[in-house]
RNA sequence: UCCCUGGUAGCUCAAUGGUAGAGCACCCGGCUGUUAACCGGGUUGUUGUAGGUUCGAGCCCUACCCGGGGAGCCA
């Protein structure tokens, strides 16, 4: 006797007409009596699985019957095509081995539960459709981004985790024992980053960050992850181009691969498939205009809110490009614009349908002696940013950078309503396990 | 930190100041094509906590605890 392959579910399409073996858990199941359908999930996606009663012993039988759900098994019989089935295969059961019954009290029922409820058993809702297309999605956006850096010849230099003192000094951030210092959590790689684009001329770093705001959003997480390019003797127009490019890029990807999982969760492909260059550009003063223009009461010089956010994305269906901030709304590094220094050479961009800002950047200040003035105005330690000093007293060239923030653009592919839901463990104010 | 909103069965939610309920889950039975399967029966409560008003409080009042959403700030 020859042994049966194991099939994952995404695969059976290439296994119809023969016997596999699929292994994972108890999904859902129903029964006709001396007929059960049982669902079952293998991580790759679920299939249908139909058990006659004839095919099995009446004690298994009646075991599967009252199997809970979640339980663990594996069953064996043959593939076939059935085009009502979701995903389009069903196996003809012949027989099912249980690896462990399940406490009949699994949390999550196939009905319908509250957010707050379900990121309690946040490990076991993991095993949910919606959540599992999310999550998909993001390893996809995240291996997009990657491969577009990779490919242009960027080196992947990743930031330290901890670090001395503030980026920016303005957000709060989360102190930790570090022998016999205090150290804090990362809330940007750019410094580091700018650093490894002068010795590697295109470089990124990507990874977690670190926010201790009080911040209780949908938009908001603790620790959320950020990629962040940094490119010698690129300067701004540039960098609004490697935006396009970039973010154009990553949707277009998950378009490409993750349809299924787009359609599981009612997202309107048509409106990400529109994704592509060239992308609005908005100058801040234009984009006040547009704010006064809707009723907006905004005076020039203030930093956007939320809804103010909201309706400049809602007035394109592409990613908005808003360029030229007043500098005193925005980070000490940012290179004035020498045709008004009144403003940054900087850029945010903001997501369609309301997902907000998903990417901050800027071309960096490259003068020494302005850099130490606003470091000084800023009132933060000169000492802490001797190092960084250094690239501008070592060889300064323009450059330029941003960073892009990895659930609230997976948010927004995914039509989410909270980015909580695009991180397997989510980290908020306030809520720290599982 | 501030504003809004909520807390009733394992879950989702009902209940004019007057006997605490439904659907689902779970248990028992039925059904050879179910699609959140269905049909019949059954189990499930310190109404967030502590006080107060009242003949009587899930409901009204006060304080506190916890959740959700938003503002500021940011990705």
């Amino acid at each position: 006797m020859t042994a049966v392959p194991h099939a994952y579910v995404e695969d059976l399409h290439r296994h119809v007409g023969q016997v596999v073996t699929v292994k994972g858990w108890l999904y859902n199941k129903r029964s006709s009596g001396k007929l059960h359908f049982l669902q079952l999930r293998d991580g790759t996606g679920v299939v249908q699985c139909v058990c006659f009663k004839g095919n099995f012993g009446e004690e298994l039988f009646k075991q599967l019957d009252t199997l809970p759900q979640e339980s663990a098994l594996t069953i064996t019989g043959s593939v076939k095509a059935e085009p009502r089935a979701p995903g389009g295969h069903e196996i003809d059961a012949q027989t099912a081995a249980i690896v462990s019954v399940a406490q009949a009290d699994y949390p999550i029922t196939p009905k319908e539960h509250g957010t707050g409820f379900l990121m309690e058993h946040r490990h076991l809702w993991l095993r949910s459709r919606k959540q599992h297309a999310i999550l998909r999605i993001r390893a996809r956006v995240q291996k997009a981004i990657r491969d577009f850096f990779d490919d242009r010849g960027f080196i992947c230099m990743d930031a330290p985790i901890f670090t001395p003192s503030a980026c920016e000094g303005t957000t709060t951030l989360f102190p930790v024992e570090y022998f016999d210092e205090t150290a804090f959590l990362t809330q940007s790689g750019q410094l580091y980053a700018e650093a490894n684009a002068m010795a590697f001329g295109k470089t990124y770093c990507f990874g977690p960050t670190f926010r201790a705001e009080k911040s209780k959003t949908r938009r908001h997480l603790t620790e959320f992850w950020m990629v962040e390019p940094e490119v010698a003797y690129l300067e701004l127009d540039g960098l609004l181009e490697l935006i396009e490019q970039f973010l154009s890029y990553v949707v277009q990807c998950v378009v490409k691969d993750r349809r299924a999982e787009l359609v599981v969760l009612e997202r309107d492909v048509a409106k990400l498939e529109k994704i592509v260059p060239p992308f609005p550009r908005l100058s801040y003063s234009d984009a006040v205009d547009l704010l006064k223009g809707a009723g907006h009461a905004f005076e020039w010089g203030g930093d956007f809110g939320a809804p103010d956010e909201t309706l400049i994305s809602e007035k394109f269906d592409k990613p908005v490009l808003v360029h030229r901030y007043p500098a005193a709304v925005k980070a000490f590094y940012m290179k004035r614009d020498p045709q008004d220094p009144r403003v940054a050479l900087c850029v945010d961009c903001l997501a369609p349908e309301g997902y907000g800002e998903i990417i901050g950047g800027s071309q960096r200040a490259d003068d020494l002696a302005f850099l130490e003035e606003q470091i000084a105005h800023h009132k933060l330690p000169m000492e802490a940013f001797k190092w960084y000093l250094d690239l501008r007293r070592y060889g300064s060239v323009p450059h330029s950078g941003f960073g892009l923030g990895l659930e609230r653009t997976t948010a927004w592919i995914c039509g989410t309503h909270h980015v909580r839901e695009c991180i397997a463990f989510p980290r908020m104010l306030e809520k720290i396990t599982p």
